[in-house]
DNA sequence: CTGAGGTACGGAACCGGTACAGCAGGAGGG
DNA sequence: CCCTCCTGCTGTACCGGTTCCGTACCTCAG
């Protein structure tokens, strides 16, 4: 017993299949008995319209793409990624579009991914993650008039429109704070420095130290692991000239951090004080809980969902912001106890 | 510009639409001269399959689906969701199989949603997630003929396919571990009761004990968050007789009863030994490190991966089994204080 | 009673591929 | 030299919907 189609209810009712085309879709041409019929019957078989045969008449795929080019076995390293696809289909899943995920290696891998999927006419608009700097897929997608939104600084987005927190205005309000409470080195353990938002980042930290008159900070990359978090903050700490606070690019490796200090027996918040990109419910397990830079990633998921559809209807699409992270000290922060 | 079809290509190369169609499908029928030419030609205007016209013509919709029944903003709580995608996409990734993820809110949207994905043909099996006891699930999907793999325990999923581990083997080993080191009372603050694998678990718990000579121990339920985790733990420590032994369901509750314990003045591990389900690097970022059950979640979606393909096949598809979780013992378990 | 206009429906074409039968022309065997 | 087989290609139908256009019928105004 294969699917039902509308030339089985047509037979059925005794009509054409045009008839039940426009009973089932709403629209004029049938009488409202008839149409009751036909949809009766319809529903009685179980009848679905075969997403073939419609995108076949161009209408539209119901898909959008997402690509993550990380290595397929380490996307759980950071709860961001669940929570941006949560909020992701909260705006899709209520409009019955689907999101089709593929992780790549490459970043021509993933232009070819999305070449593919917009060739086959597969999805109707994708969204761009892990920005770079110069990114390359930026003017590749572009070029191939596929509707895309990229998540990230819109300095790095090139003519894509992008959704975007002010990333800025969170590391001064942080800054700003430790340096009120008293501290006066403080270190950044970031993220991947070819990532967009880590040169963001970066070049706020600095100008945010400057404009309170602290010294440049020291700055040391990593790829976001729990292990570099870890080794990042035993060199800081081993260092001659220590840092009193230190502020993690994400949750993970601030709370490696914590771990780190009380190994060398330093006191947090007394000896050192720690601040995590990112909130998660881990910088609230541990003890003391974690200072957090806290931000909607779900929200921010949502707004680049709505944002990708608008494109996809064509609509004149700018960059748009969800609020900055904010600032939520807890008990990993203090006055330093030289203060 | 619109895509170009096989009839522009064979237009410009002078032959038919089929003859096109076989040089690019690699099908006897064209000379070995005229398929180089199509294929020039075919690559020059970058050509690509629209996918709706093949899957019109009953071939496959290259793209699995994978609904999960978890409010959209709460995904994150567990990185074992992230790994199990990574593991998937392992498998469907070099295939060029796309994965369709969508979350719902209820089993009956989820059925629902995987008759719509079926009857329209936009997959050609899926997976199913989070497997309950007498799930309603199984023998929806089962009756609409839907290739499908469960993951969990095979009693759960009925006639259906299963991709499991042998929880009750991990207990077990859990079990006798702490019963050699002397502990005797033992407590287990389980995940959500109406999961399959809680279920296995549970029964497993209780028998390890009664095996080991020990009392019954303690289970207390939760819904896997933190804040649930802390509140059990607290639960159990302030009890009359508290337990020596705390084995969680995963590893953020494990984190979290970890900083109870301290709160409580309690040494971890002399004054009482911690396990947590599922290894991740949290488990190891905190003090002392956690002993942890480890598994290769990635593995396990990618065998899941695997046997589905293997049943939208046609191959006659058997449950399989990943290895059991291992015990890893690491700083927090220790014989009790009394013993 | 006639013609205009609206309603309800049917016929045919089309979207972009694939499957299958048919048909030239050349090679090879008897 | 004729018949068969193989090669290489074409024509046509088809998958399951949608859309454009045509047409029979009914209603109502003039």
């Amino acid at each position: 017993m294969k699917r039902p189609t509308i030339a089985d209810i047509a037979r059925q009712a005794g009509v054409s299949k045009v008839a039940v085309s426009y009973a089932l879709n709403d629209q004029p041409g049938v009488s409202a008995q008839t149409r009751a019929r036909i949809k009766a019957i319809a529903a009685e078989v179980g009848w679905r319209p075969s997403s073939a045969a419609r995108a076949l008449n161009g209408a539209q795929a119901r898909a959008v793409g997402l690509a993550v080019c990380r290595p397929a076995r380490t996307l759980s390293v950071e709860p961001f990624f669940m929570e941006l696809i949560g909020g992701i289909e909260s705006e899709l899943a209520p409009r019955s579009i689907a999101l089709m995920l593929q992780t790549v290696t490459s970043h021509d891998d993933e232009i070819e991914l999305y070449r593919r999927w917009w060739g086959e006419g597969r999805v109707d608009g994708a969204l761009l993650v892990d920005l770079h700097d110069d990114d390359v897929r930026v003017a590749a997608l572009a070029a191939m008039d596929l509707p895309v939104v990229a998540l990230g600084p819109p300095q790095a987005a090139g003519d894509v429109p992008a959704v975007w927190s002010d990333d800025g205005a969170s590391v001064h309000e942080t800054v700003a704070y430790l340096a009120a409470l008293g501290h006066r080195a403080i270190a950044r353990v970031a993220g991947l420095p070819q990532l967009a938002h880590t040169t963001v980042r970066d070049a706020a930290f600095e100008e945010s130290c400057r404009a309170a008159g602290l010294p440049a900070p020291t700055v040391v990359h990593t790829d976001y692991s729990g292990e570099e978090g870890a080794r990042a903050t035993r060199r800081l700490l081993i260092a001659p000239e220590r840092p009193t606070a230190i502020v993690y690019d994400n949750d993970i490796m601030a709370v490696a951090g914590l771990s780190v200090a009380q190994e060398l027996n330093l006191e947090v918040p007394r000896d050192l004080s720690l601040v995590a990109w990112d909130d998660s419910p881990f910088t609230q397990a541990v003890r003391p809980q974690l200072t957090a830079l806290t931000r909607d990633i779900g929200e921010y998921g949502a707004l680049a969902a709505r944002t990708l559809l608008a494109a996809v209807g064509k609509e004149d699409v700018r960059h748009s912001q969800v609020p900055a992270a904010r600032l939520l000290p807890r008990a990993s922060t203090s006055p330093p106890r030289t203060a």
